[in-house]
DNA sequence: GTCTATAACGTGATAGAC
DNA sequence: GTCTATCACGTTATAGAC
């Protein structure tokens, strides 16, 4: 499977680049060149820039999905889930100060084709509402404490740990660990 | 002074541009146009793109310290700073569904030119720090009430404000509106 | 599946006339 | 201060050989 295995690493090269960079600020070269292939090979794979978006934003659907199934299936706690809603950002600062792709995708927004917006506005509804239904349950079982709805809890939540990767990038990774702590001090959460 | 008027009108579209799709994805040409003027006629006041982005920044660093000079000379409450402080995002959004300026340039902080990065620095150190000042004032006359230190308060705001922009343009505006009304509840304030 | 070669276009930028 | 004309370059994308 040496052709699956040369489009994982496109897709893994361009989801870096876009987490690092944006998705108009990379090309197809900028694919190409630690690959070791040419431009023309990533068009074989992918046709076109806007085929490569959306198939990126569908396996990070995919994988989160795949993140959360895991967690229900192992009948995780609430807070678990909650903690493991908030791993994926940590992920990304982590691994040389990336911001969220949906982040990145929305401040380009106005600038993507229509096919790649929809993926986008998918991406963004799946995430949030399975954060919304975790925290609800948590209320639900005294473990997390909040007001208001919890789809409003989740855009709060959302928002916050979105903006505040970006602003690690001017401001150090401290000012992520701050908003992070607390998110959880509000909802009851120790540290 | 027929040099500055459309010194400031190419300021005036670049940041309009840059809010709308990011500091990548407009030329010269998308500045000119609307203008009704070529692109060397841009060149003309800002030779480089690096120089108009440098100046776009500083202008928003300018812009925003007269509007707290303003509020600082009228002895303006910290309830009002802060009310103040939500009115730049709530304009952004109703202006077009506009981004904030500091998130689309720290999204594409790895591709900016040095220069523009120390002004982008600049421009999020001296927000977040009057915010902070503003935050810490109220706490102390007892009209806001929040737990930790107002920078990290303050971090928590930006990052949420930040974030829900970006958000606001796959959820709906009413996205932008939730996070500020709980925003401004877990101060304390009524809506 | 990857290559070379190339097309077609937009970009930032400059020179020199007006 | 703005124009026309032009350059050098990077970009997405395609054709056809291997």
């Amino acid at each position: 499977m040496a052709q699956a295995d040369t489009k994982t690493q496109i897709l893994d090269t361009a989801e870096a680049l876009l987490q690092d960079r944006g998705f108009n600020a990379f090309s197809y070269n900028h694919i190409a060149q630690p690959l070791g292939v040419k431009n023309a090979a990533i068009h074989y794979h992918f046709p076109t820039k806007t085929d490569l978006g959306v198939a990126l934003i569908e396996r990070c659907r995919a994988r989160f999905q795949q993140y959360t199934d895991l967690l229900e299936a192992g009948e995780a706690s609430p807070v678990l889930k909650f903690e493991a809603y908030l791993t994926l950002p940590w992920r990304y600062l982590r691994d040389g100060g990336k911001v969220c792709p949906l982040g990145a995708l929305e401040v380009e927004f106005n600038t993507l084709p229509e096919e790649m917006r929809l993926e986008v506005i998918a991406l963004d509804q799946q995430m949030r509402a399975w954060l919304a239904i975790a925290l609800e349950e948590g209320r639900e079982q005294e473990l997390l404490h909040f007001e208001g709805s919890a789809e409003e809890r989740a855009i709060l939540i959302a928002a916050a740990l979105q903006g505040a990767l970006q602003i690690a990038r001017v401001a150090g990774n401290s000012a992520f660990n701050t908003c992070v702590r607390h998110l959880k001090q509000e909802l009851g959460l120790a540290n």
